[in-house]
DNA sequence: AGTGTATCCTGCAGGC
DNA sequence: TGCCTGCAGGATACAC
């Protein structure tokens, strides 16, 4: 479910509010987040420690506790957190629960359990972590670099931009908007990309996810923020989900089509 | 290196 | 109303 915009805006959100509260107990209700980390080891893992800083990398969230410790969490397609006074009994779907010393609660919410939380040493421990590509809002992202990485590549488009060892933190969403923006065919291969187009791609990187992320993500469906509120963004979507209607720029009815068992939406006018 | 497939899990919409 | 199928914003492991 959430991309980098969506991670950011919760990773901002909880840096707010976190940093300085102690983890008194942590309550697993569900424990598939661990992926096989005994219950008692996780816990102890945390307990007693105190949140320093939460950060983003790619669409992973990163806990920086004291004494020495990460909490590494991805949420995958359902995953979210709420920071909420300690309900009486864990509502439906509420995974696991931090408790913190000022009696509020950190909650792990799943509904489809595909999100994981990982107890590490530092964030480059986490393998999917340490496998992250360049980051698309750092200076390390730039036009050059992409043409280059490009240019070695054969695969689509849509494909290159998806795997999260070349870019991360992107997914359907806004590998669609992307491309739309950049005026590119997610069905092109990436190496026939042209420097002048590799530059507009990377124009369009950084200005879709900057956009997303000052509306505080796209919801459509299981996307909350910390507080429960939606994110906006979807209101400013150019093609994902609009299939069948017409392009705001030729109104050309927007392609649907699948790649990857994915849907891609894309403008066949307006990207070539 | 690339593509295609199956898998993890739950809920919902649409068709019949 | 109820059943069945396919689909959902992610990522990995595997075969070819």
């Amino acid at each position: 479910m959430p991309e980098l915009p969506e991670v950011e805006t919760i990773a901002r959100e909880l840096q707010a509010v976190l940093p300085g509260r102690g983890v008194r107990r942590v309550r697993i209700f569900r424990k598939d987040a661990l992926q096989g980390v005994p219950v008692a080891r996780f816990q102890k893992g945390l307990e007693g420690r105190r949140f320093q800083a939460v950060r983003r990398r790619g669409k992973y969230l990163l806990f920086h506790l004291k004494p020495e410790a990460w909490l590494v969490a991805h949420l995958r397609m359902t995953g979210k957190f709420a920071l909420t006074p300690r309900p009486d009994a864990p509502p439906l779907h509420h995974r696991v629960w931090f408790e913190l010393d000022d009696g509020a609660v950190l909650a792990f919410q799943d509904l489809r359990c595909l999100g994981t939380l990982e107890l590490a040493g530092a964030p480059e421990a986490v393998p999917g972590v340490a496998a992250m590509g360049v980051e698309p809002l750092e200076p390390g992202f730039t036009r050059d670099w992409l043409a280059q990485a490009l240019s070695r590549s054969r695969a689509p488009l849509k494909h290159w931009l998806m795997h999260q060892g070349h870019i991360a933190g992107l997914g359907n969403i806004y590998v669609a908007e992307i491309l739309f923006g950049a005026g590119l065919s997610p069905l092109r291969a990436a190496a026939t990309v042209t420097r002048e187009e590799a530059a507009r791609l990377h124009q369009a990187v950084r200005r879709v996810l900057m956009r997303a992320i000052a509306k505080n993500g796209t919801t459509i469906s299981d996307y909350r923020r910390v507080d429960d509120k939606t994110g906006d963004f979807q209101n400013f979507l150019r093609v994902y989900g609009r299939a069948g209607q017409p392009c705001h720029t030729c109104r050309t009815p927007i392609q649907r089509v699948v790649q990857q068992q994915r849907s891609t939406f894309y403008c066949p006018t307006c990207q070539r």
